[in-house]
DNA sequence: TAAAAATGTAAATAAAACTTGACATTTTAA
DNA sequence: TTAAAATGTCAAGTTTTATTTACATTTTTA
């Protein structure tokens, strides 16, 4: 699963321990999901969707 | 979460396990989720929304 | 209305998400 | 140009979700 987590923090000059504490969650767990170590739950999928006032599809893309 | 998954399945005439042999699941990993008892991955929500062409967000609701 | 199909549920286990803490490297800014 | 901030990473542990098995109940259909 690919993301565009880094490109729209940096539209939005947020850090990765900002987008972490505005979303509940770890300042690792931002930079596993940025890095693709895992994919996020839907709750916290949403979470991020609702931030950045997208769609999880337009931040998140299944790759098959 | 909240989630269409039964109303969509009656509209396209699709069982619990038809759904589930389709997203490659378990036919309780459905009901579990239909029901509510838990949300699915985020892979998963992926399939199931593509499998009935519509966005996650259109499928899935959460309540916050 | 009896058989078959579909759905509901629960317990046990596996797998994945997430946390915490720690430290190294890279980038930014004073 | 060096201190601070940000990012990357790793290991160990906790929590949550997925899967399996098994059986009970409800709904459909022959």
């Amino acid at each position: 699963m690919k993301n565009r987590i880094k490109v729209l923090r940096a539209e939005q000059n947020i850090t990765q321990a900002e987008l972490a504490n505005r979303v509940e969650v770890s300042r690792q767990t931002i930079n596993a999901i940025e890095k693709g170590k895992f994919d996020p739950s839907l709750p916290l999928a949403f979470k991020i969707a609702r931030l950045f006032n997208l769609k999880i599809e337009d931040i998140f893309q299944d790759e098959e």
